[in-house]
DNA sequence: GTCCAGGGCCTAC
DNA sequence: GTAGGCCATGGA
């Protein structure tokens, strides 16, 4: 695959350091990912699927409220009433299910901490995190990279719709192949994949979306 | 009223 | 292997 446009400097790994460096400048240093521990991050990661973050904070505040942000009496509550406290995050009935379900594993896998499992190798996790139902690779990578520090590049809907228009890879392109791309051409520091993944979707908020005006300072018109 | 958001699963072909 | 349907709330 050629994704890169390395003539005009486009796409080579300077390219995407310059570009990292004027979102940082424009948006500020983001320090992700919004949560309070860990476990409400791998929390956050989930409820966040194809929604907004908006409706997930009012999920997670609600949870907070109930005392739930903790695996063991996330796994203990029946499903039917940890859907209602979710409901603001839509889709209630499926991530009931995958919440407990991950819970679930954490508690029997690494005595429901999730700092147990920070000393195991990173494609360990990922591939127990991708045999739970409804953690897919994203899930997966954000929960490995926000919550336990692990250096995996996460790849969204964002980062492939505005990597696509600047012509780094094709929109349709595979998770694993907008994966390796960037871990390929990046530096490999944890700090830079956190850091820059967060700067994407503040810029995604911007720049990918039809109804909202278009920030007129918007740091990637420039590149 | 319509569109769409920091995905993932399942089914049909 | 892949395209298409489904899951659902809330803000713009």
């Amino acid at each position: 695959m050629n994704c890169t446009m390395k003539s005009k400097g486009r796409g080579n790994a300077e390219w995407h350091m310059r570009m990292y460096h004027s979102l940082v400048k424009h948006f500020g240093e983001l320090n992700w990912w919004p949560g309070e521990t860990p476990f409400e991050v791998c929390v956050g990661a989930i409820l966040t699927q194809n929604t907004a973050w908006s409706n997930v904070e009012k999920a997670i505040a609600k949870l907070k409220a109930e005392d739930l942000l903790d695996p063991l009496r996330m796994d203990r509550i029946p499903l039917e009433e940890l859907a209602q406290h979710i409901k603001s995050s839509g889709y209630y009935n499926q991530k009931s299910k995958r919440l407990k379900g991950f819970a679930t594993f954490l508690i029997d896998n690494y005595g429901g901490k999730i700092e147990n499992m920070r000393p195991f190798a990173t494609k360990r996790i990922r591939r127990e995190l991708l045999e739970l139902n409804g953690i897919g690779p994203e899930t997966a990578d954000s929960i490995l990279l926000y919550a336990l520090n692990k250096r995996v590049f996460v790849i969204d809907a964002y980062t492939k719709r505005i990597f696509s228009r600047k012509g780094i890879f094709p929109e349709d392109i595979d998770y694993e192949n907008a994966r390796a791309h960037f871990e390929k051409i990046l530096p490999r520091k944890v700090r830079l994949y956190n850091e820059f993944h967060a700067q994407i979707v503040y810029l995604g908020k911007d720049y990918c979306r039809k109804s909202r005006p278009k920030c007129e300072s918007c740091p990637i018109q420039m590149l």
